[in-house]
DNA sequence: CTGTTAGCGCATTCAG
DNA sequence: CTGAATGCGCTAACAG
């Protein structure tokens, strides 16, 4: 069933069934009556594919992530997919993984099928090698990259101000009296180096002492570095991580060692994340609005999709969300 | 940039260039190197589009689930999105939420873009409203449903022994001495009704208490309708739950009365999720296999597009992981 | 082994 | 307001 079956039935052309499709106007009322009623008579769905052929688009975009599993992703995707739903746009997942010629296959798949857009959550493709790929496709496709940053044309960036909240937090855990801190962070990513650059930042303003630790991810590293630092004879009275599992990993070897939470320690993890109303004590940490990210990079792509000028960056505020662990 | 072009600057037909680019044989070796030199050269990419227009497909899935920041619905989407993509298929994600509207909407997009199929997670298509749509889809693409079920032809599923789950929990604490059950549920899907099933059918067999409440998602539902039950007197010493969240809401309001985990209550969860192990004491819950769910979902649907036969029923046994709350 | 040809289903001119 | 004709880029016969 296509375009010329339910033309012959309607007795039109198909001319005028792809313009009751498309809704584009200059349709005589009663022929148009006379279509749709075919239309819906066979519940017709026109092909998407066909109509690519035309419009060079099917109205889809490619989100590329490392891994859906992970909270953050998957809230920043989440919204990402709900907001393009309203414009009629598809979403492709692509998880990555940290393999490099996964990325380059997804890229290439991506391409393949002519998205409109791909959105980059996190920095998968901070690897130097990849800068060429990317800088490619840009030409043709933009590219949004939600918490990230690369200065280049049709290449635009949403972010949080992350090193802003690792300040604040510092800030106001030396308001509390607090003068040890521990930072731990399992990532380099571009976000990674903000939160580190927003600790080193903080730390230097006062007269505090500071450790910076890079780990694994998940709680399991995180239990174990505490551990060993603990067990060194180091001291501390606040650890800042880069995640909400980290904080919870450090919050867990602490209760081992009967550390009293937040009176000896205080604890402040990343991105308000489920988890952290989960672990005891609840967890502070920073909201890195991750909600907020999904939705302006739509809008951010929009804007760009329809040709209006826009900023090659966003940046948005984050909040500190304060529980039991400050 | 088409294969035309390619055509033209290698000096061979695009009938050839169709042939290398689809590896069909039939080329011999120094034409295909021609024909490939001029490929590398403009790093051509060939339309999916188009040929989507002939093959009538464009290698592509669509899944479709609730929510992907369900923790749940992320591992098993995350499972099928790997298995896919190494056999050379995209997905396209939908979060339909629980709007009718929106479900019809995502279902017509896919079938728009002429998608291989749609694999249903969880059962986000249990109103009986939505059944002429699938049943219809299901006429031209085949279904394949995590932890779901629909008897009709094309429509396959994958599911976990939920029902057994429970029963081997409740068979477990029986013989730990525990007598008196509460079972907290949040969902009346499909599989919903396997654990509500296989709890009532494991408490039947014993000299048991139980009660059983249908509770609303989330920690904070589950904190609440414990903490009226206990302030109505009602006692138990074991709480079984359909979800780790919900678990954790149980365990958090246990706390809050002072009441010894295990000794006095033991709790267990379901999906054995990350959430299991940040909370305090870390919670016992049951292994949903969800990343087998979806390899073996895709493993299904490969058979299917392949035209082999395959059982419309694949059941997946879950299995018991004790942590501290046990 | 290679080339020619004919569509796939639709949007889009351009006439009328 | 409507219709006829064209072509998007590719695969799949078919002929040679």
């Amino acid at each position: 069933m296509n375009i010329y079956d339910i033309a012959k039935e309607a007795n039109v052309s198909i001319a005028t069934v792809s313009r009751v499709l498309n809704d584009s106007g200059n349709v005589r009322d009663i022929t148009r009556q006379k279509v749709e009623a075919v239309l819906k008579k066979y519940n017709y769905v026109p092909s998407a594919i066909a109509r690519g052929m035309i419009t060079n688009s099917l109205k889809t975009i490619g989100i590329v992530t490392i891994d859906i599993r992970n909270l953050y992703y998957a809230n920043v995707a989440h919204s990402i997919e709900q907001s393009l739903s309203v414009l009629g746009f598809n979403t492709i997942l692509c998880n990555t993984g940290y393999d490099i010629d996964q990325k380059i296959k997804y890229l290439r798949m991506l391409v393949e099928k002519k998205v409109d857009s791909i959105i980059l959550v996190g920095s998968p493709f901070k690897d130097p090698s990849l800068d060429k790929p990317i800088e490619q496709i840009s030409k043709n496709t933009p590219i949004i990259i939600v918490n990230g940053h690369y200065e280049y044309p049709n290449i635009y960036s949403v972010q949080c101000n992350d090193s802003k909240a690792l300040e604040k937090s510092v800030d106001y855990l030396v308001s509390k009296g607090k003068n040890s801190f521990l930072y731990l962070y399992d990532a380099e990513t571009f976000s990674g180096r903000q939160k580190l650059l927003g600790f080193m930042n903080a730390v230097s303003k006062y007269n505090v002492k500071s450790e910076i630790f890079l780990i694994k991810p998940g709680l399991e590293a995180a239990y174990n570095k505490v551990k060993k630092l603990l067990d060194s004879g180091l001291a501390f009275d606040a650890v800042l991580t880069s995640e909400d599992l980290t904080a919870i990993g450090v919050l867990k070897c602490l209760a081992s060692y009967n550390f009293q939470v937040p009176e000896e320690v205080s604890v402040m993890g990343f991105n308000n994340s489920v988890l952290s109303i989960c672990c005891t004590p609840a967890l502070s940490t920073v909201d890195s609005k991750m909600e907020d990210m999904g939705r302006i990079a739509v809008k951010v792509l929009h804007k760009v999709l329809k040709g209006e000028k826009v900023e090659a960056n966003t940046i948005i505020e984050p909040e500190l969300v304060f529980r039991e662990t400050t």
